[in-house]
DNA sequence: AACTATTTATAAGA
DNA sequence: TTCTTATAAATAGTT
């Protein structure tokens, strides 16, 4: 799409290579948003930079996690039918119980950070009350919002993934308008 | 891209929310891929359907789990960063001793596999020889080739993630032309 | 599954 | 970089 047809191989000049990256991240991005949107589908994309910066996206930030379990579930089936020796089936099930553990911890965990963080909110909540301000901030919604790419900076992580806090990413605010 | 402007907003009519689907997950497959060749990028994209059907993407199956670990480090730093708290301190510590286990003990069992394998091919490479037949088959490539979209059935595993097998995945083929 | 009229993405150029 | 523009590609609606 543009001025010439591609060849799908590596860009050796670095520049271009560079620009490209960052074009194509931005189109990548923007259309594994709206498969997700249109289609009701959950989609997690991780992008590595060779200069080993990290950018994603999922469907929800507090999502992410969830999909990859998904995705590791999968797997899992996958794995099982592979392992018809005795030593890695030996192997397997040490994984899944030290996995499940894992899981177990992590549930555990999470309920200490959501608590937390209800703390967190209510303490807000009550400074706003005591402050008679301004209506809480709406909630933000990524539906029904047309989007359009804009060019993003490249060589930082683009999102910080946080517990439920917000739905849409706030590096997706980038390629938004009104 | 067709013949009406698209408004970011959840297709309510299944069978076209289907059939987008299945036309915008070629599109984002076809794209991934090319990013990771063009611009040399890592990529890691998974995408489940509503109906909870599985398709990925990775630059390399093999790799697939090694970007996920990235991804998991670069989330780790994050959340130590929330974790100021004495309570999710401890179990932060805690899931970083499970969390080594079960690496090492994926090490081991991937080294079990691999070794498994070796022994396959050797023995394939064995029978092949007695048979003395037609010479072994080219290794296959991904750089290079201009790759069309092309419709994909919806409704399946489209990959089995199989460690080291193939620098392309098998369902990708369908994209591909020549 | 094909076919096209359009919209969208983007390679080059400025 | 960032914007502009010519063109290639993707795809919505249709058959």
């Amino acid at each position: 799409m543009g001025r010439g047809r591609v060849t799908l191989k590596r860009i050796e000049n670095k520049i271009n290579r560079q620009v490209t990256f960052s074009k194509r991240r931005s189109g990548l991005l923007k259309k594994a948003h709206e498969i997700s949107v249109l289609c009701d589908a959950d989609v997690a994309l991780i992008v590595f930079s060779t200069k080993g910066k990290l950018c994603e996206y999922s469907t929800d930030a507090s999502r992410m996690e969830r999909i990859l379990e998904r995705y590791e579930r999968h797997l899992y089936v996958e794995r099982q039918l592979n392992a018809d020796d005795p030593q890695s089936q030996e192997l397997q099930n040490l994984e899944q119980q030290i996995d499940m553990a894992l899981r177990r911890l992590r549930l555990r965990k999470d309920k200490a950070l959501q608590d937390q963080n209800n703390v967190l909110s209510q303490e807000i909540k009550e400074k706003e009350i005591e402050q008679s301000q301004s209506p809480p901030v709406e909630q933000q919604t990524h539906e029904n919002i047309e989007i359009y790419g804009a060019g993003g900076e490249e060589g930082e992580i683009m999102e910080e993934t946080q517990r439920g806090k917000s739905v849409m990413p706030h590096w997706m605010l980038q390629y938004m308008r009104q």
